[in-house]
DNA sequence: TCTTGACCCTCCCGCAGGGGGAGCCCGCAG
DNA sequence: CTGCGGGCTCCCCCTGCGGGAGGGTCAAGA
């Protein structure tokens, strides 16, 4: 008869809290070896030990309770390795983006006092090669690389740099509307995701956002700022151009992406 | 007459959802330039754009509403720049931590198959010169160097290695009562928080866990399982002794940590 | 002037993973 | 037999955000 472990011994061996423990059971992660049928009472074997570190170390790297379920009762090894390896490189995106956020944080706190130079320009309707989708912003980076290879296939001879279009619910509700496109002399034919579509004429609020996309929102914001004090409002999705971007040069500091927002004039008073 | 934003549109220059934005008014972080009194409709200017995008960043750092709110009510720069330099500091931490639960994952999940050597060991009451207190898990380690600081000081000739003594608590619950000694031959004066202690005899399952401590939860895993195993119970706090440690080499693979549970036998049957 | 639709308001619920605590049962030891 | 240290379940609270209901406001067009 293998000796049994109280929840309150189970869980000064693991490490892990009562509460926690019996959490985990709830939601099937750790079924005890024997639960009494008249008190409701847990008993772990000593050979759920591991299991239970596995548990806290997916914890500790942030894998949500129900992956660590998947991942659980995944079974082969192989499985188990690609599930873990699909959330080590998720954290290390998040990596990435905290590094993002603490150099935009640092941009903000000692702010350049160079005025952003904008330009108000309106733009004649264009005819692009496009593609066209809903994303949740996790998934632009990804989408857009895709996207971008089907045009860049589809397209043989580009009339102008890239460019995007972005719905604002992307970045305020994480989902929305988002094209990219490649500017053209004649319409392509449709291939693959690839459609001619004509951006509509528009009166833009044009700036340039200098060096990879960290910071990006700053200058996002000084562009707004403009905006609204020269009195206009935006209307409609954010169009922004990669003049010199990661197809031109390797080195994020030479990119250079135009910033187009749609705007109207607010009447005065 | 400053132009004002309706919330939607405050909405869109800073890339924050309306929800957002109402949420950060309530909690007092970024309060309307006016609110009508009428019909409850917030108004931004666009003086305000910064502060959002400071609030977004922070906030794509993890760091809570609360400490968002103290940072913006700081007066000086200077404060501003400490507040946000503890938070990089508890990034930093963070992915440490991270780095040790993959590290501790990666040996959970390709085990060495080598049985764990350990002894069961019978000490006798011990002098020692404590420093003792109680500590939340995230504040142990600082907790423990400045102990440890102040036991150098008070001991100029230890009669063995240091070691430290851990609740349970402190691993399942997050807080609890912590120790650490330096072992002595005579009763040091009292001095600080240092204070002459003597550790209860104890019977012991001992063992030594090799290198730094990103692992050291799997080898408590272990030795558990070794204890459950042998018919006996865990009774009292952890002891670990730090044979080698950063005090004697810098080379974390060569660290030597003994840990001690102390048990008693349970009744056959 | 009325209607329509976009916008805004508040309030409640959901999610994740827990913590805190109430109120009760259970078994053991003095 | 009584106390006490566990165990049990159930409920509410926390964080920061989204979804959605139900209702008020405002401006443009008919």
């Amino acid at each position: 008869m293998p000796p049994l472990l109280s929840i309150g011994e189970f869980s000064q061996v693991t490490h892990l809290s009562v509460r926690t423990l019996r959490r985990y059971h709830e939601a099937g992660l750790l079924e005890p070896a024997r639960v009494d049928p008249a008190s409701g009472y847990r008993s772990y074997g000593p050979e759920q030990i591991p299991t239970a570190q596995v548990i806290h170390r997916l914890r500790e790297l942030d894998v949500p309770l129900a992956e660590v379920g998947r991942i659980l009762a995944s079974p082969s090894t192989e499985d188990r390795a690609r599930l873990v390896a699909g959330h080590l490189q998720r954290l290390e995106d998040q990596l990435q983006r905290t590094r993002s956020a603490v150099a935009s944080l640092r941009r903000l706190l000692h702010p350049e006092p160079a005025p952003l130079p904008v330009e108000l320009r309106r733009v004649p309707a264009t005819l692009v090669a496009a593609v066209e989708g809903t994303v949740g912003s996790d998934d632009v980076l990804d989408w857009y690389s895709a996207a971008m290879a089907q045009l860049d296939a589809a397209v043989p001879a580009p009339a102008g740099p890239p460019g995007g279009l972005y719905d604002n619910a992307l970045f305020t509700d994480g989902h929305g509307q988002a094209v990219v496109y490649l500017p053209v002399s004649h319409a392509p034919p449709a291939t693959g995701r690839v459609r001619a579509r004509t951006l509509p004429a528009a009166e833009l609020a044009v700036t340039v956002h200098p060096g990879e996309h960290d910071t990006i929102d700053v200058t996002y914001g000084r562009l707004g700022s403009w905006v609204v004090r020269s009195a206009l409002a935006v209307a409609g999705p954010v169009r922004e151009t990669y003049l010199v971007g990661p197809r031109d040069t390797p080195d994020p500091a030479r990119w250079r992406t135009e910033i187009g927002w749609p705007v109207f004039r607010v009447a005065p008073g």
